[in-house]
RNA sequence: GGGCCUCUAGCUCAAUGGGCAGAGCUGCGGACUUUUAAUCCGUAGGUUGUGGGUUCGAGUCCCACGGGGCCCA
């Protein structure tokens, strides 16, 4: 014991930590003075690594139980099984992307003292490098029979038990681990990342060009939604941080990047919850000489390719399978709303109806709700969960989109359309207004609502107006959630699909 | 915003009606040259989320606060 015992250590004076750390923590302070004792280094910049742990696997995963060959390789990897057996030591080394491989320590071949060293400094979790011949264990596991080990990165903290779920808060809070530990939390990462590669494939075929917009924004807009504000000190500015991508691409547009496109970060400072985070990720895509037909074609094609990337067509919901390889049904707005409340209303619907009606089917309605809104509130509460196969629903009243056009033959209706799935939006798309007067008269509405304290009102920006004023051409526009697409390719909630997702600060 | 549940060792979890805070893995010491969550023997590890209160005595009961979750609005 007196080896392990950080007062008798001559080097744990020198820790960075003895006072108020685990046990657990101290010894392994104790182990990574000792590597450094030794004129060994706990943390070398470099190990002589020749082959990745799958390239060991790919290239020797055919040999027999008990076969050995001569064939020298260096692997690194960290250790996450340890079974230490007198003489004869094993352990299980993992790469980052999850391949395993078993490493052999015989006294026979490492020597005795080398062996002594891996016992006493070696814990779950360090990174460890191994020189040795690739061989078959007699049970037949794929092993690296060491003539050597040395440490590549001393763990200080305990690796949590690999047999059992981590519990959900500590997956979120502590991601390293989870990512450490569970198959399931690497493949999310790439299976984005796979998304990600996949959409911008469909749109770089169609010859989008892809842009970054401003975050940091004096006027926000673009959507109805609470911005966060923060302070530009240089100008003494307010600023908030973009809620939409869609003004600054329009402005693009304008200027005759006529297929134009952006996945990036929005923030909206709202409710927290398993499916709204404060910052989500967006892609936005606006074409000139387009329409919300256009943008339905792109919108279907992108999202299945993002679902053969992750491999599934077909898709395991909450509310039922769901089939993307079938009728993308249209479905206009008012339809829909007239059948889920067994009465026909449109929007000539006079407000009390409308209202009176969706308050028999439980749907709560604020008195300040004018007919569009009643109608709106109803459809998302009542119908929408219901749409589980794809579905574009159109013909939206015009209180939905004020960046939307007006129906080119329904009146009081505009061209845009949301596609819901498993009873959720995923994207939402629009033939564009391009007509500076009439989106002069819009968005002085929302400012003039917004001065009224509609805290999810838009604001004025001039700007905007100013470059609208130089002629946008005809267009449709996309928007379409990342983070809400990986929920439902992967039957995830956000928390999983976000790599790093807000939490609150731990008391 | 309202209601309910939850927080115990590094990790996952126990603890009868309020009576000495435990187990497995991990760690430490020992045995073992073919193990697979190795096995066996021994052993350490705790401000029970935080702060109050009731009580001879609180992980347990009460209050407040904080974190997490579920349901409702």
């Amino acid at each position: 014991m007196s080896q392990a015992d950080p007062a008798s250590s001559t080097t744990t004076a020198s820790a960075p930590q003895s006072g108020d750390v685990p046990e657990q923590v101290r010894v392994r302070l104790d182990k990574r003075a000792r590597l450094e004792d030794d004129g060994g280094l706990a943390y070398p910049a470099a190990v002589p690594v020749t082959h990745q742990i799958a390239e060991v696997r790919d290239g020797w995963g055919h040999l027999a139980a008990g076969e050995e060959t001569p064939d020298a390789v260096g692997v690194a990897g960290r250790v996450v099984f340890i079974r230490n057996t007198g003489k004869l030591c094993f352990a299980s080394l993992q790469s980052g992307s999850g391949e395993r491989l078993q490493v052999m320590l015989s006294r026979a071949e490492v020597g005795e003292e080398a062996l002594d060293r891996w016992k006493q400094l070696v814990d779950l979790g360090d990174h460890v490098f191994v020189r040795g011949r690739v061989v078959s264990s007699r049970r037949g596991e794929l092993s690296v029979m060491a003539a050597e080990w040395r440490m590549a990165s001393k763990a200080l903290r305990p690796l949590p038990v690999l047999h059992k779920e981590l519990s959900e808060e500590e997956r979120v809070r502590r991601r390293y681990v989870d990512l450490i530990v569970r198959d399931d939390a690497r493949a999310m990462v790439r299976d984005r990342a796979a998304v990600m590669r996949a959409i911008r494939g469909v749109l770089e075929d169609d010859e989008y060009v892809e842009v970054e917009t401003p975050i940091l924004q004096t006027v926000h807009g673009g959507a109805a939604a609470r911005p966060f504000h923060t302070h530009l000190n240089a100008f003494d500015l307010p600023m908030s941080l973009r809620i939409a991508l869609e003004l600054y691409l329009k402005r693009a547009v304008v200027g005759g990047i006529e297929r134009v496109y952006e996945i990036g970060r929005v923030f909206r400072n709202e409710g927290v919850d398993s499916t709204h985070s404060p910052e989500f990720t967006m892609l936005e895509a606006y074409q000139a000489y387009g329409d919300q037909h256009t943008m339905a074609d792109l919108t279907q094609r992108v999202i299945l390719a993002a679902a053969d990337a992750v491999g599934e067509r077909r898709l395991s919901s909450a509310r039922g399978e769901v089939d993307l390889d079938g009728d993308w049904r249209w479905l206009p707005f008012y339809d829909a709303l007239s059948a889920t409340l067994g009465a026909d209303v449109d929007i000539t619907t006079e407000r009390d109806r409308l209202a009176s009606l969706v308050e028999e089917h439980g749907v709560t309605v604020d008195p300040s709700w004018d007919s569009q809104k009643v109608a709106l509130e109803a459809f998302s509460e009542i119908v929408e969960p219901q749409l589980l196969q794809p579905t574009f629903v159109c013909d939206y009243p015009a209180a939905a989109q004020p960046l939307a056009r007006p129906h080119r033959e329904k009146p009081g209706l505009i061209e845009a359309w949301d596609l819901i799935i498993g009873g959720t939006e995923r994207a939402t798309a629009f033939t564009e207004l391009v007509d500076p007067v009439v989106q002069r008269q819009r968005l002085t509405e929302q400012s003039l609502r917004a001065a009224a304290g509609d805290a999810e009102a838009m604001q004025l920006d001039e700007d905007f107006l100013r470059a609208l004023e130089h002629a946008a051409p005809p267009m449709g526009g996309m928007g379409l959630g990342i983070d809400r697409l990986l929920m439902l390719l992967t039957g995830t909630g956000i928390r999983e699909t976000v790599l790093f997702p807000f939490v609150r600060p731990e008391a």
